[in-house]
DNA sequence: TGCAAATACTTTGCATGCAAATTAAAATAA
DNA sequence: TTATTTTAATTTGCATGCAAAGTATTTGCA
């Protein structure tokens, strides 16, 4: 081959590519019991963490895009998972807390991380730390820019 | 915290999100002056390895959805970058061959590995060889399923 | 004070990713 | 041989990711 940095098995990209769309793949089946979508649930672990933020703060922490994250808090405000309302202070901001059924879904959500956890046995502990590890790199040289 | 494993900072596949959707956008400019997205550039890399496959084959090897690559190699022929036939022993079967355009297109491509990796000077060498091996084993235990 | 620039979101148009249903053709079983 | 099953692709409907344009508000500076 006349171009070996062009062979798909070389790219970091792809592997990315096939690994990222596949653990979310694997998140499905727990996640639809709960009736959420994969960057919902993003959205519920953010809020988890911390309740009432501007859509700004939610975005920066979920690192969601924001055309589709107006799209996706309609859809968890129709769920009564949260309510956004607007800051008094500034009136450009929205805030986002936490309904109760919100908060309840935790209970139900806490042991989804080990079971997707347990779909990669391939990936010790320690490589798993590796692994974030090196993701932290190259995400760090994404947000730089 | 409750619950410290639903924390966004302790989700591999939230890095792994950032990292993709990132690396993809990182692409962008590069790919934009081919004209190619970047499923579109997957299917080109995967052509210049092995022209005249199934889209069966180009399926497996790029492990992109087959309805949205329906999609693409309709784009893809409107550039006359491909050409897809029905395969004369198998009429379920069609194959996909470069036109002249899509094989020229290597050249003005062969540069964009390199032009990418300088985004991540963080990642070195090694450390680059030692993420391949990592999300080689959550792919594999996704190829299982 | 007044206005340009910056913020915080929303909207729009396009390109996938994904599951499920559909169609056509080939392989296999009865 | 005929009916059933499997395989190869396409189609459909929905949920984002992304860039760019548009809308309010608020800042900040002359």
């Amino acid at each position: 081959m006349k171009f070996p940095q062009l062979k798909l098995d070389n790219q970091i990209c792809h592997r990315l590519y096939m690994a990222s769309n596949g653990i979310v793949r694997s998140y499905r089946e727990a996640l639809t019991a709960l009736d959420l979508t994969y960057p919902q649930y993003v959205v519920m672990m953010a809020l988890w963490e911390k309740d009432k933020i501007t859509i700004n703060e939610l975005l920066d922490k979920t690192v969601i895009d924001g055309g589709a994250m107006t799209q996706i808090l309609k859809k968890m405000t129709d769920k009564q998972l949260v309510e956004v309302v607007k800051d008094q202070h500034d009136k450009r901001k929205r805030m986002v807390q936490l309904q109760p059924a919100g908060s309840k879904l935790q209970l139900a959500a806490q042991d989804i991380p080990a079971q997707i956890r347990s779909q990669f046995p391939s990936l010790s502990q320690s490589e798993a730390g590796e692994l974030n590890t090196l993701l932290d790199k190259i995400n760090s040289d994404l947000t730089i820019k």
